[in-house]
DNA sequence: GAGGAAATCCTAGCACCGCTAGACAATCGA
DNA sequence: TCGATTGTCTAGCGGTGCTAGGATTTCCTC
């Protein structure tokens, strides 16, 4: 079974390379530049050789947005973990997470904005989207304060996390005065 | 010059028309399926007219976007006028613009989801724009707190509720305890 | 090694998109 | 009533996501 195995690990390699290039192509040139004739192109395969690997171009977005899970929840654990006291680490966990979303706009999209066909806060989502929720809780739920739930606390301040990213990228915000923003959320929103 | 007033006023009615008519089928159907040629077909004329009132689609979703801006000012001043304290205008203010966004999906898209070719915090921003941020720290500046910049709470307010807004809609915040999630908000942020 | 089966890939094309050039018809002022 | 202007439509451009069907390569068996 030498050359079935082989044959997989071709595959498992093209499609690799398929969410690698739709990523690549997406940060460079934005999500619109992603068409299938363009991505089939860079690969040096034929368009229809997309749709062997993924139902359409929703699942190869929900595919980079996967990918993005994983590393923003490595990010914002490494972040965190430098981090001594329990508001310092909500500040770099903060910090860490804009970041991520300025310095990888395209995945955030894929992540946030887009339609990648994902299943959010539900049983069968997918592990890394629940983990990247777990990362947050991991530092938020110790700020959450007496008598509010965890994941309740965490939804929030995700969600004011998401809302900062996204106005500020659109330029619905002012752009500088970010930290500042992230300081009178921190301020604020943790029990400390 | 009767003649050409009426004309005018011929034009700025179906004007009005095209852009109440894109939102009802945004409304009904999402903005994916606001073509060009149904939008036409259903004002009953042909597609070029639209291009005759506006440049293209994107300003089309920008007049939608403006006519949204205006509506909910309204909304949001409605809220909060009705309440007796600051923080109860808070909270009125935070369960009306949440109201908004998940009773008018499609226009909360075109005012913050999608391109409307509008400009945003900058001297060129649309009167309805700016008008609605104003009406958002009329409420919210009075509970900035000691030594906190008005406005610069009210963008993290905001981006805490269009967070809430986007998240919730978009399947990645469980339904239900929005209001449990907004009390937490108003509690933490406001400084009363 | 040769031949047939199976897997793989590409060419070509569908229906649709936003947008526009140019022909045609209606409306206007003289 | 006529010519000019304005308004509108038909037809078509290049692009999109996606797919059917044929060609080609690769594999296993004899």
């Amino acid at each position: 079974m030498s050359v079935q195995e082989r044959k997989e690990r071709e595959r498992a390699g093209r499609q690799r390379l398929i969410v690698a290039t739709a990523r690549e192509l997406a940060e460079e040139q934005g999500w619109d530049a992603v068409t299938t004739r363009r991505l089939a192109e860079r690969i040096e395969y034929s368009q229809p050789v997309l749709y062997s690997h993924f139902r359409g171009k929703r699942e190869i977005i929900g595919a980079v947005a996967l990918e993005g899970a994983t590393e923003m929840a490595a990010a914002v654990r490494a972040a965190a973990s430098a981090a001594a006291t329990p508001r310092a680490r909500v500040t770099a966990l903060a910090l860490a997470y804009l970041d991520f979303a300025e310095r990888h706009p395209a995945v955030y999209d894929a992540m946030f904005q887009l339609d990648g066909g994902l299943a959010f806060a539900q049983e069968d989502t997918p592990e890394p989207l629940k983990d990247a929720f777990a990362a947050l809780l991991e530092s938020l739920g110790e700020v959450a304060g007496d008598g509010v739930h965890p994941a309740l606390f965490t939804e929030v301040f995700w969600a004011a996390l998401h809302g900062l990213a996204t106005l500020t990228r659109a330029g619905r915000l002012p752009p500088g005065d970010a930290e500042r923003r992230v300081e009178l959320l921190v301020d604020r929103l943790a029990a400390v």
